[in-house]
DNA sequence: CGAAGATTAGAAAGCGCTTACATTCAAAGG
DNA sequence: CCTTTGAATGTAAGCGCTTTCTAATCTTCG
């Protein structure tokens, strides 16, 4: 009954550090996951052992016994995008020191995609789960609540969200961005979105710029309104096809910095002075963001932060009972980054 | 014996899908790994119960029976870099269109902490493990070898290599670089290397210009090889150390292009023409790099590539009963791209 | 038309671990 | 001095699935 010679071909099981040590296997798992409950004595005479034969417990067999796979699960849309590198690098080490392994899957902003990656990651017993934004394929939430799996929506934050969320309001942000610009006396602004379809964090920033617009009196033309997707390429074909309508805009709101990059280096091919003839902002601050020239106005964004928070939430959802409700929801601010990209427009037209 | 009401609380087990189709559970197992063994009929109402239930089988069990856990393991030095971001989401899409998720750790180019984490994905029995680079802790290579788990290093490319490997020359493409500027005239030419201490591939580099130099009879002193940490601020400072030593360097080899990206704008900063008076080039090949002004003379580094060919050999190594010899190494050209940052040297001094 | 060979399905033994629950033994209380 | 309590260990029943091995049902020829 009990294993002969070790586990399989790849090892020492549990039950040869018992026979080893000469204890029960229940004191060898105690001394791995409850060392108070085991008297001294014992816990060294199995700690020798455990050395001895260099055994490393099999987590398949734990998690099946324990119901607990001390891992967790993370989709974002795609690690290409630094920014997301940047959280998933922050969530994954801290998720490490918490002794949790992290199990990444990338949705290429498809929701569809995005609930097959859960299903898998869900499948493989995830103990929670880091997701982005807010708006996900219904069966997602479905199938989380059903298999009771603690999650967390990120980089976004409304505090009349029916999630646990965990980020930034990216529609207040993208308001005082446009609400700044207007202050500097702009009027003529245009805005390089991301693109929108399916992702709630492009859309709210429109919105927000929009609204912000609508404020003061002002409109985000359909022509001023320009979406394109992530690339510094892509910026810079977007710009130009900005600066061709009539009255040229004195402003430009990016999405993301990226945009902001192609933006701001078209503007240099084209000799056209940021922000001397035109103020650029952008969405995120990139580490390279403050070491242009000039440096660009952006708004920063918490991307790291994000993720430790939401490595300690989900641990907490499993250590302790419930979720303690002060981390249901965790605002990490987004801050607007004035530099050089941005000025008063110049008293032309 | 059999599980009354479905598995634990969330939800449903085999037992019950068998329950209500009316077979054994072995059937049941069968439809869900080895459709062919079940007839046609059977199948129908296993597939059946299978829907009815919403049945998912749990990852835990499956792996504990049939000693195969679907999962690989990547542990990077850093997500945080773009280009290794770009590595493992190229992994990830891949393993996943091969049915595998994807467990992620990162070393902080510490090879004790990449033991550890190793051990942790060991531990959670990954089927494969990618690696970066191939100076790795002893225990590391010994715990695979234990294990029986097959791996692959990235990142590096020798024909006499002792393990797997999958990617490209960093000597030779270093080397290439050196000869490069050499062919343009360039004779005093300093580095601006990446940290070297437990990096075999910023080691490789920096031989490989200190080749290449010496088989044309210079020499790469002290004051002309500059180590510092990835980013573009130090490179930025890098350089103006670099720039303050005698005779001064008409070109800059970056071990990285953010580096190269630092000294691009420490020299626009400083008013310096490039490649005018300096010829700068990096490493890697940044999606950004081609934008810039002047454009990046670098090393197209073939990140997504071994990412996908990694996921294959990985894969292959368990489907096939021995990795296909073919598989065994693979190189994955890296390219020296000229662009706009090197010139020939100025003829002043 | 019956035996050999295929197919298909079921029974049941684990995979390596956790965890009630039972047991033991020593210190403490009456 | 004997029972009570509690700490330390052991016993053993699974966790949900895969996988041999065996039994049953078909085929298919000689």
């Amino acid at each position: 009954m009990a294993s002969e010679a070790g586990n399989g071909r790849t090892g020492v099981a549990l039950a040869d550090v018992a026979r080893l040590a000469g204890v029960s296997t229940a004191s060898v798992s105690r001394v791995l996951n409850n060392p108070g409950k085991v008297s001294p004595q014992t816990r060294l005479r199995v700690q020798a052992a455990i050395d001895e034969l260099g055994y490393i417990p099999d987590a398949a067999a734990r998690a099946l016994a324990s119901r607990r796979t001390q891992t967790m699960g993370a989709i974002v849309p795609t690690l290409d995008n630094a920014i997301f590198a940047s959280c998933i690098n922050a969530l994954q080490r801290r998720l490490a020191h918490h002794g949790y392994t992290l199990l990444v899957a990338s949705s290429e902003y498809d929701a569809d995609e995005e609930l097959r990656e859960a299903t898998a990651l869900v499948l493989r017993g995830v103990d929670g789960l880091l997701l982005v934004g807010e708006a996900h394929h219904k069966g997602l939430y479905a199938l989380l609540e059903r298999k009771r799996i603690p999650f967390v929506n990120t980089w976004t934050y409304r505090t009349e969200a029916e999630h646990p969320c965990i980020g930034f309001d990216n529609r207040a942000a993208a308001r005082r961005v446009a609400e700044y610009l207007m202050d500097l006396g702009h009027r003529e602004i245009a805005m390089l979105a991301g693109l929108t379809a399916g992702n709630d964090r492009a859309t709210a920033r429109v919105e927000g710029v929009r609204a912000a617009l609508a404020a003061r009196g002002l409109g985000l033309s359909p022509e001023r309104l320009l979406e394109c997707p992530y690339g510094i390429r892509e910026g810079r074909e977007a710009l130009r096809v900005l600066l061709r309508v009539q009255p040229a805009p004195t402003a430009v709101i990016c999405g993301n910095d990226v945009l902001a990059l192609g933006a701001l280096l078209e503007c240099q091919a084209l000799g056209i002075p940021v922000p001397g003839a035109l103020s650029i902002t952008g969405f995120d601050d990139l580490p390279l963001s403050a070491q242009l020239h000039p440096p660009l106005t952006t708004v920063h964004v918490p991307a790291a932060e994000m993720g430790v928070l939401a490595a300690d939430y989900l641990v907490g959802c499993r250590e302790r009972a419930t979720p303690p409700a002060a981390l249901l929801q965790r605002e990490a601010e987004a801050m607007l980054i004035v530099r050089g990209t941005t000025a008063p427009p110049s008293p032309r037209a």
